[in-house]
RNA sequence: UGCCCGAUGGUGUAAUGGUAGCACGACAGAUUUUGAUUCUGUUUGCCAAGGUUCGAGUCCUUGUCGGGCAACCA
């Protein structure tokens, strides 16, 4: 009984903990590392971060947030051919929008290049490294395969001197590529195929963004993230999965160079994903570069960028990482989730306007010719405090094209012939009359108000349906980008035999719209901020592609909607 | 024929040997001047077989299934 009761307190006094809070929970506990917690999100500047680096992002700063510890952004650029600082510099930018503060701690792998090179020179000397000659080709025969073991490198016994003068002579740029490798000496024949000799150094004449010229040899990354760890003071190295059988490798570097009690820990977590999207950097990078999409950003891309531009708020991507959790099982997450959190946060915190994105002519035949007058409409119904807009009225209004069937289904509340609906925030009108071109299409719809009937009077006649509207004359012409998925198969990375993952590609992922109308209070509104069109969905202004007076919106996501699913049925 | 990791509703994620809970989805109802939101309710789960135990999602064994490992990538 008692342990019940105890129990329960505890269970009231904090959230349960996810698998690497506990393990840092009981490193606390033992008293690990002066019970510092101290983490790092490390990328390689080679590609532009996506949803699933935010993942990582809130894991490795939450982290040190919950332990009141600290979190390094350290750029991981230990191979120069493919990183740069265009890279750099998006990454920075992506993770302080996020919300996350490095503070003073921005490190680089490449500035450890001279003490990393002195771990390599210490490994030659207690005999654990040597200069292999073997080319690539010969390097892949004798590591042997996951079921045979491995054969020793001829290079393998070479004495430490020569190692030691071979290297030395390997960083002052002697050789071409390739000539010569430093190698680990572990065990050719570990079950584990990353202990069968690993390289740690390799030659590579490249310009290196950051160091230009000065190395022409780089460590590899085993070498040089465990390291670079230790040497920032890191507690907890997080990584994903795929880490998981270098661990030992890890710990092997560690054990080489380590002359205290302080040890960095890595731990591994399954990476984020999610299904009809892409993840792979490579991939993403394919993309752009083979103009798929207009850049890293194009608002179809899972880039943190990309969500940016459509309207995602830092807030939302941060709960949706709170929300999908961490574990080391394999996950496919529905974007749905994605969805439902940038809806709950735009859904609080986004204005509320009146656009029409197909618009038709609609004509108040009993209005008054030239009358107008000015509505009262709620800006945010979540937020009071923010008052009221004023929208013009008038005798011709836009409303949605959808919103009115000549001949409706029994389901269908909106207007038709005869029926009356609500303009919100106006009056009830009836429809009278459709008036339509040669082809059919109706160019018209004329119809009668109640003047009894006007919003925020005490009108108490209920009508099934309330429209949205923007009034003819004062309407502003905007341009609006509708956005589906990118790819329109659950799994992109699987394509049919002969094709590859660009196959899968939703060729309708993105419609323009031309001609829509907005309600005339969003003249030289703020473009870092979601809208909700009402009854249509949340959108932004896209800062990079509007004009003075040519607004451009994305549609960040749709509202929930049942009556299209009413209408499937 | 190797090594490492994992397996809880449709999807994720809790439980730390003691009542299988939460979120999203789905479904139903209430409210609604957004067919939104909000609120209420319902639904569906411990991979399998053995073992240890008063008691197993949890510990052990075996099996099954899934993922990862053979770049001079990270």
């Amino acid at each position: 009984m008692a342990d019940i009761n105890d129990k329960e307190k505890a269970g009231d006094s904090k959230e349960s903990l996810n698998f690497i809070e506990q393990i840092i929970t009981d490193d606390l506990q033992e008293g690990k590392n002066d019970s510092r917690v101290h983490t790092r999100f490390p990328p390689e500047p080679n590609g532009y971060l996506h949803i699933g680096h935010a993942k990582s992002i809130c894991l490795n700063f939450g982290l040190s947030n919950t332990f009141n510890g600290k979190c390094n952004l350290r750029f991981d650029d230990t191979n120069p051919v493919k990183e740069d600082t265009e890279y750099v510099d998006s990454i920075r930018e992506d993770v302080k929008w996020l919300g996350f503060d490095w503070q003073d701690r921005e490190f680089y792998a490449s500035d450890y290049f001279e003490k990393l090179y002195q771990f390599a020179i210490k490994l030659i000397q207690k005999g654990k490294a040597y200069v292999c000659e073997l080319n690539p080709e010969q390097i892949r025969d004798f590591r042997g395969t996951p079921t045979v073991p491995g054969t020793e490198s001829p290079y393998r016994n070479r004495p430490v001197e020569e190692n030691l003068d071979l290297f030395q002579r390997m960083r002052a740029g002697e050789f071409e590529d390739g000539k010569y490798l430093l190698r680990a000496k572990i065990d050719m024949a570990s079950p584990n195929m990353h202990m069968r000799d690993p390289i740690v150094y390799r030659i590579r004449h490249t310009h290196h963004h950051r160091t230009g010229d000065n190395w022409c040899i780089y460590p590899m990354y085993d070498f040089a993230h465990g390291l670079s760890d230790y040497i920032e003071g890191i507690t907890h190295s997080v990584c994903t999965l795929e880490f998981e059988v270098h661990r030992p490798l890890y710990d092997w570097f560690l054990d080489q160079v380590i002359d205290s009690d302080y040890r960095p820990r890595q731990i591994e977590f399954a990476r984020l994903n999610l299904n009809y999207t892409i993840m792979s950097k490579r991939k993403l990078l394919k993309l752009v570069e083979e103009k798929y999409v207009s850049g890293w950003d194009d608002p179809r891309m899972p880039t943190i960028s990309g969500l940016r531009r459509r309207g995602y708020t830092p807030a939302s991507i941060r709960n949706f990482a709170e929300r999908i959790g961490v574990a080391k099982r394999e996950n496919l997450i529905d974007v749905s989730l994605l969805e439902f959190s940038i809806r709950e946060d735009l859904n609080k915190n986004a204005n509320r306007v009146m656009a029409v994105l197909d618009p038709v002519k609609l004509v108040i035949t009993n209005y008054p010719e030239g009358q107008t007058e000015t509505l009262e409409a709620t800006i945010n119904p979540e937020k009071p405090e923010l008052g009221k807009r004023e929208v013009p009225f008038g005798r011709e209004v836009y409303i949605e094209r959808d919103d009115f069937m000549e001949d409706p289904p029994k389901k269908f509340f909106r207007l038709a012939p005869g029926r009356e609906v609500r303009l919100k925030y106006a009056y009830i009108i009836k429809c009278e009359e459709v008036i339509k071109d040669e082809t059919g299409k109706i160019t018209e719809i004329r119809c009668t108000y109640d003047p009894e009937t006007k919003s925020g009077t005490g009108c108490t006649r209920k009508v099934k349906a309330a429209l949205h509207w923007v009034e003819a004359s004062t309407a502003l012409d905007i341009e609006v980008r509708m956005f589906d998925r990118l790819f329109n198969v659950e799994n992109p990375d699987t394509a049919e035999e002969g094709k590859d993952f660009t196959s899968n590609i939703n060729p309708n992922s993105v419609k323009v719209l031309t001609h829509c109308k907005l309600e005339p209070t969003m003249k030289g509104a703020a473009s870092d901020q979601g809208y909700q069109f009402e009854r249509l969905g949340y959108f932004c202004i896209d800062s990079k592609d509007s004009k003075d007076d040519a607004m451009v919106f994305n549609r960040t996501v749709t509202l929930k909607d049942s009556w299209s699913k009413a209408k499937k049925k």
